[in-house]
DNA sequence: TATTGTTATACTCTATAACTATA
DNA sequence: TATAGTTATAGAGTATAACAATA
């Protein structure tokens, strides 16, 4: 429900429709959006799910280790784990004084497999045009292109 | 300077990494990330850019008709513009009672040919990996799958 | 001294609503 | 009645700073 994009232009786009990084967002964006819809009837968005299949693929894991994962600040991750834990989603154990591990419950994996589902239709409906020939060519580029300059800092 | 992405995991990114809609969303953050410290020495945000750009291919553009195509709220049009205008980059003439037709100024003109230049290196520095051929296929490619989903509502 | 989790807070983006003045 | 521009404001998302408890 929000739509915000780069284009649509009827006025001459000129300049922008030679760049890479323009379509790159534009598309980039709408897959975004589309993914939020998808989930919307999950009530989770976009960045729970993703905290959601990280905890279902490393159990055990920790906040801040999610948090360097998915690139989300610590301080924003306690306001987000506390919804999730809320909600009966993850369940939390000490297991220092300080870190604590985190597993999904019954309902959290039952949960995590509706967001597969939802995913997978998610990608189909949006690339089911490219083969999966394609589709692996495309991810390999883009991860060529990633790895080559994310040599950021910490 | 805002390095919030979706990847970078020590942990297991499982599933995510089969996701082309993942991969896209990562390599757009960084490239718009790069885009924006690009022209961070122009006093000007991506947005900026792309309505200096708009304006200059289409002289004489209401502010409503940049908005329409970039996607922009009206009431979001307003400052942007008016902060532009202080600046001297943007002239404004009443064209009949409502609305008014934009121009470059002399300042924004040269500033508008530097924002090219950035925008060329920029592209260059993130894509130049990729020949021509390359380059124009997987534009190609990004805006076929653009134009096949992007039947959504006014 | 560094790290984990937390709170408080600020800034940017994006969105809605309501107003004015024109058409 | 619909449109162009404006203002005010609210809500996300993301950022920093500071603190307590622990290592």
């Amino acid at each position: 429900m929000n739509k915000s994009v780069l284009g649509v232009a009827e006025a001459e786009t000129a300049y922008f429709d030679e760049l890479l990084g323009y379509h790159l967002r534009r598309l980039s964006v709408l897959v975004m959006s589309d993914f939020a819809d998808s989930l919307a009837p999950l009530k989770l968005k976009p960045t729970d799910a993703s905290v959601l299949m990280m905890i279902e693929s490393n159990p055990g894991i920790t906040q801040s280790e999610v948090g360097k994962a998915l690139g989300i600040l610590r301080a924003n991750m306690a306001p987000l784990i506390g919804t999730l834990v809320r909600r009966g989603l993850i369940e939390r154990e000490r297991v220092d004084g300080r870190s604590q591990a985190m597993r999904l419950s019954g309902s959290g994996q039952s949960l995590c497999r509706q967001v597969k589902s939802i995913t997978r239709e998610h990608e189909k409906r949006l690339f089911g045009k490219l083969s999966d020939a394609a589709k692996t060519r495309l991810i390999a580029q883009i991860r060529g292109l990633w790895s080559s300059t994310s040599a950021s800092a910490p």
